[in-house]
DNA sequence: AAATATACGGAAAACGTTTAATATTATAAG
DNA sequence: CTTATAATATTAAACGTTTTCCGTATATTT
């Protein structure tokens, strides 16, 4: 490994003045700067970060904290970033608290637990990260920590509880306006909704949404088909059953999942979906396109969250204060496919 | 941020003496290690790792590289990995070449430049990673720069061709062999065969495995009833008709996603998948889960590539040399869905 | 040609650790 | 009460950078 004195060595200059040429300050002539450029490609110079992490107290690093990276949409937010960090020359370090169980044999570690989450936070401050980014909802375990240590913090794709610290999110409400203006829009006058569960925020915000859009296109709501499931595909089939019951001509399901449900109950009964029923989704998996008929759906903006994310801790970074600038929502944007074609 | 050197000053020590304390080192007497432990809890103090690297010329790092972390199986063989270098205390970082393009915005990198992977190789070298854990088949081209600079390299998840350098893989043809044993358990006579295209090391070695389960059923090999696909959905479909033409009562494709065009065409003609025709796929994907009937599949051992390339990586660490292990095959495993009942 | 300003290069300290070599203190043996 | 020995603590150098301050050489002005 070729340090700075091997530079030195090698072109008789002191390694101040290597260091300088090779950050390109003022004070060293262009000649020798090329010299010292040259010696440094051929020697196949690479700084160490560690030694200039240590003297700078920076280490021109943003540090990403995912509840678990297997969960369906975090690998494209993190992409997002990976590549925003990429251009602006920041490097990234990863680390993922593990929340959730994937596989049988690994212990999932408690969610409530403060002890890893903390140990992964300042794992980062012993690297010198100068910012964090948190990907997920129990971020707020690890603001006040950040906070002490002077590291800035933002927090993406989760629900705002915290007024304090920036928010990327999703518009939710714009989202399930526009899903229930494209229902009416392809006919539909009866429009039933399975929604997440009470508890759920994205449940309430989409529910506001669809409310607005049927206000806005002058149909009346009617709550009664306005039904509660889980996310599951159980539950999708079940409430499914109901609404066709009551004579709906549309679903709108707050996420694929349910769709699908929605779905194998229509199938099963010969219900044409996309043309006796018209359907739709939300968040745009990836089994939203390989069912039969493939189901319209809401894509989340995951590169945007991921890019604004990145954007706003660079601000922060370079000294502007955006700590109260509170949540910033993103919109989405509907995917149509077979599900909502109409007759 | 509370350095060695104010627990020092803290607990009228030397610098050294914290210093040992706190590694646990000997010659520094239980009472004053307690005392300073007990400081430094007090104080929150945190070491500084990238002084500690700087000293120790290693940072006790991995650094995992991938060449597309949002590719269906990397988030989980990246889990696992990660979760084998928190057990052994080992910290680990996480790069993305991004080769290949996930966002309309982004522009994907060419696979064929060297600059994308060398820049990140150095980069991490620059970090002092003790060693290099690839996910992904373009790995010869980080190989030699790895041994150039003492890195110990280990791949995972792709096809060997380097002999010199350690590859975890999943064994192709055991497990081709155990499904066709399966779909031959089953009652199958006549089993068709979906492959991925010829030059596709995966596709030449499940063929293999494929016909050696027939030998040792008895059953005859009848070559025109393997098909050369293209892994996608559309090739399933199309050769589905082919096969059926042929009269088979079962079809081994590949991958799910070919299998669920055989399923397409099956459910188009009104062939009862799972009963007139026996259907296995490759993967395991989310989708063969989720289609109907549900796909019988074979499961890739994700969880276990990743424990054992960091197993290997510590033990090449430790000093043991495992240079010329070569490759590592590991056990698949078959998931039995609907699709393979048997009437 | 001398005086002054400017451009360039170097010496040295610092960042927070670890560790070998050394100094001090406590303990045991004579 | 010495002296030898073991146990414990300290000094100082080192890791590879960056940066402030200072010295020297060159260029500019008189």
């Amino acid at each position: 490994m070729s340090t700075i004195r091997k530079i030195s060595e090698r072109t008789n200059l002191s390694i101040a003045t290597v260091s300088k040429a090779l950050n390109g300050k003022s004070g060293v002539k262009k000649e020798t700067r090329d010299m010292v450029l040259a010696v440094a490609s051929e020697l196949n110079y690479q700084p160490n970060l560690n030694a200039r992490s240590l003297k700078n107290g920076s280490s021109r690093t943003i540090g990403i904290i995912t509840e678990d990276f297997t969960v369906f949409n975090a690998p494209f937010i993190m992409d997002s970033i990976a590549a925003a960090c990429d251009e602006a020359g920041y490097h990234y370090i990863i680390s993922n608290l593990r929340f959730y169980q994937r596989f049988g044999n690994i212990p999932s570690r408690d969610v409530e637990s403060e002890a890893v989450a903390h140990a992964t936070v300042r794992d980062m401050f012993s690297r010198q990260v100068d910012g964090i980014v948190y990907l997920g909802c129990h971020s707020h375990r690890i603001v006040s920590l950040a906070e002490y240590q002077g590291v800035r913090f933002v927090c993406a794709y989760c629900i705002s509880s915290d007024p304090s610290i920036p928010y990327i999110n999703y518009n939710d409400e714009k989202a399930a306006f526009e899903v229930t203006e494209l229902l009416i829009r392809r006919g539909a006058t009866n429009i039933g909704m399975i929604t997440g569960p009470v508890e759920s925020m994205h449940a309430a915000n989409r529910i506001r949404g669809h409310q607005e859009a049927l206000y806005a296109g002058g149909v009346p709501y009617n709550p009664r088909m306005t039904l509660t499931g889980d996310w599951e595909r159980d539950s999708g089939y079940q409430l499914a059953e109901a609404l066709v019951g009551m004579g709906v001509d549309a679903i709108f399901a707050h996420n694929d999942v349910m769709a699908l449900g929605v779905l194998d109950y229509c199938n099963k009964k010969g219900i044409g979906v996309g043309k006796d029923l018209l359907l739709i989704g939300f968040d745009n998996r990836e089994i939203s396109k390989v069912c039969r008929p493939a189901l319209s759906t809401v894509a989340l903006p995951l590169y945007e969250i991921g890019q604004t994310a990145i954007r706003l801790m660079l601000e922060m970074l370079r000294g502007e204060d955006r700590s109260r600038i509170g949540e910033i929502t993103l919109d989405c944007s509907i995917v149509e496919r077979e599900s909502t074609l109409g007759s």
